[in-house]
DNA sequence: CGTTCGTCACGAACAGTGTACGTCACGGAC
DNA sequence: GTCCGTGACGTACACTGTTCGTGACGAACG
């Protein structure tokens, strides 16, 4: 072994290429931002970042590899709340409104999320917070567990919904609510009467009715027990 | 124009190759349940058929159309009920839990069903069944539209959660919980100490009791208004 | 019966994709 | 001044989805 320390690479400063996972994943979720999952293709981020595809390879494990890292990034980046029982359930909302607006803010990284959940360091953070401010709201372990893993899934859901009314944007109420009501009413009797309640509300407002719903639920049932 | 019916094809029964649109969604289904997702691609169809790939163009509108397709076959498959109000709760766990089923049964569907939402009538047939359900159960219109969306969420939610768990069989709870309990504890202290809670019950079990509090959510709140 | 014609399936080709390998230049260490 | 490891690059491969032109088959018409 040599004395001085040598475990450090022979160039700390490339001078010419500052190449870095970092770089790689900011590049890649700019064009994510931009021009949407689709065009996140190695060559792609690379041409953005000036080299070629290969050497994007040193920094990630493959196309999979690099859509964990975005995905890890984005989580990263929403804020947590510090509990406080007299406003759990407003922290509830606030926390899982920032979680569905920063998926949203990267269309396609909630789908990612949930073909691998992630285990990741940021995920496990956010967990971790959301179980306080339910634990802070009352709720027993159990439950809270639960309750967690239902609020992940519809923050996930209503981001993915998110993401595909804004691609194709005709279907935004109007369109889905006259092919609700088009319908032959012979065979869709409550879809055609009702059509009016099935596009109801925006995606925040029913968001934030199947937050409260689902809190409900755990509240009367443990009230009941 | 020609007195005689011309619309008809010169064709009506090509004696050869017996290719239609549901032979093609057939092989690409068969090939789903045995490879996978990723294993659909428009040659390995085609081979499945004994034919090449560009012949799938006359009957499917590209690899989207054919997964389109998979997807509104494989709702078209699930068994609706006929609504008892006596028994409303019971037929909306049967419900909901063959349409898990249904997308368990062929992975990456719920996924592909999640990016273009179904407008199909087998899709709207079960909309219409799930409505019927719902307010068979006493819930007003607009509660049980909202519900139906929460309780579309709990399914696919669900069923891309089995996917994943099915696709890398390791992490099938042991492993999570480890991962859970080996944390350190004093960054996630919530976590670490209710690990047990964290990956407690079956897929099935969480999905059955996510269904309920959102039932009884809605009920309570029905009740308080 | 011979011809024509429309329909369908096929082979080949194109533009991309993710990924692996061999090679080259650079900058610090001896 | 020489050496050498490190990181970036160009190329190549095996794929992908999709389109186009060709060819053959069977039925309809004269």
């Amino acid at each position: 072994m040599n004395p001085t320390s040598r475990h450090r690479s022979t160039r700390d400063r490339p001078a010419k290429a500052p190449l870095s996972q970092d770089a790689v994943v900011d590049a890649a979720l700019a064009i994510l931002k931009s021009e949407g999952l689709e065009a996140v293709t190695m060559r792609r981020v690379a041409a953005a970042l000036d080299t070629g595809a290969a050497s994007l390879y040193v920094y990630v494990s493959g196309r999979e590899g690099l859509l964990r890292a975005m995905q890890d990034r984005t989580i990263a980046t929403i804020e947590l709340e510090t509990p406080d029982p007299s406003r759990w359930r407003a922290q509830l909302h606030s926390l899982l409104e920032r979680m569905h607006r920063a998926l949203v803010a990267h269309p396609g990284i909630a789908a990612t999320a949930m073909a691998n959940p992630p285990t990741t360091e940021a995920a496990l953070l956010l967990q971790e917070n959301l179980l306080a401010i339910l634990l802070a709201g009352g709720l027993d372990p159990q439950d809270a567990a639960w309750a967690a893993d239902i609020f992940a899934a519809l923050v996930t859901y209503a981001a993915i919904e998110a993401d595909v009314r804004r691609a194709d944007r005709q279907e935004l109420g109007d369109e889905l609510y006259e092919l609700f009501a088009g319908l032959p009413p012979g065979r869709f009797p409550l879809v055609t009467a009702h059509a009016a309640q099935l596009v109801a509300g925006s995606g925040d407002e029913r968001f934030h009715f199947a937050i409260d719903v689902v809190l409900d639920g755990m509240l009367a049932r443990a009230a009941r027990r």
